[in-house]
DNA sequence: CGTTACGA
DNA sequence: TCGTAACGG
């Protein structure tokens, strides 16, 4: 579940091709932002050296709105038109995920108060992270600013990566962009990752600047290069594990993708390992 | 993350 | 002008 990281649905990245590309490529195209995985990522990168994220005067969270504010000006000003896409009410089958996330995170929340009080910054910064939650008014702030920006708000009835799915599908946005690879099982025929323009990211070891570009996912391509159908895309999620599902331990994409060919189904894979 | 300051 | 560190409250 790799918080900080990025990525908390499905890491399909190992087996999905994946190809680097411009900005300029992105001009002029309207792309369906997953606006709680932006913000999940704000308000887990920007923080100060011990963790401590942006705050106003009044004590207040602002790193999500720093991030919004900058980010969203930087696209706009490479041509792109974005539309920020908010969850609504999750799935019920989703709870158990959310329970386990809510564990985490208080765990955290310790682990960065006992970090910080022995003075380890960087052990700090990195439980800091991941006990990064959405909080208070950050939503409502968050959706305040873009319209007053004039940036297109859209409010899921559910999750935001079904939403962002079916208005690419639908044509009414080229890509759908987020550091998660569900919108791939979705249906989203274009996904982006690394949306992000000054695209710098600190390398784990040390402070190693690498340059990051946007990443184009095509999801015909993406299953043609693997030689499965989108149904068995599904499989292999399930087989891996999603927010919906516990998948099978010992089983990653790789390993999926290979059963999932070998056998046609999921039932045929689950079959052959019980025995 | 994205901007700003600053020394090379 | 560039690269890195510090800042953002």
């Amino acid at each position: 579940m790799n918080f900080g990281g990025a990525i908390m649905g499905v890491d399909l990245g190992d087996i999905f091709e994946r190809n680097e590309i411009e900005f300029s490529d992105l001009k002029g195209k309207v792309i369906a932002i997953d606006a709680y995985n932006t913000l999940y990522q704000f308000l887990s990168i920007i923080r100060q050296r011990d963790g401590t994220p942006l705050i106003d005067s009044h004590g207040e969270i602002t790193s999500h709105l720093s991030g919004f504010l900058y980010r969203t000006t930087n696209l706009i000003e490479e041509g792109i038109k974005p539309v920020f896409v908010f969850d609504g009410v999750p799935p019920e089958f989703k709870n158990k995920t959310i329970e386990e996330r809510k564990k985490i995170r208080a765990n955290a929340q310790e682990k960065w108060d006992e970090a910080k009080a022995r003075g380890e910054d960087k052990e700090a910064f990195k439980h800091a992270q991941a006990s990064s939650r959405i909080q208070g008014n950050m939503i409502e702030d968050a959706k305040l600013l873009l319209k007053v920006m004039g940036i297109p708000v859209i409010q899921a009835p559910s999750e935001g990566e079904a939403q962002a799915s079916s208005i690419v599908m639908d044509g009414k946005a080229y890509a759908a962009a987020s550091q998660d690879y569900d919108a791939l099982l979705f249906g989203a025929p274009v996904v982006l990752r690394n949306l992000a323009v000054t695209g710098k990211r600190k390398l784990a070891g040390k402070s190693i600047f690498v340059e990051v570009k946007p990443e184009l996912i095509d999801l015909k391509k993406g299953l043609a290069a693997m030689g499965i159908s989108r149904e068995q895309l599904v499989d292999i999620a399930l087989l891996v594990g999603t927010d919906y599902n516990d998948g099978i331990k010992g089983i990653g994409p790789r390993k999926a993708l290979k059963l999932i060919k070998k056998h046609t189904g999921i039932e045929a894979v689950l079959l052959e390992l019980k025995t």
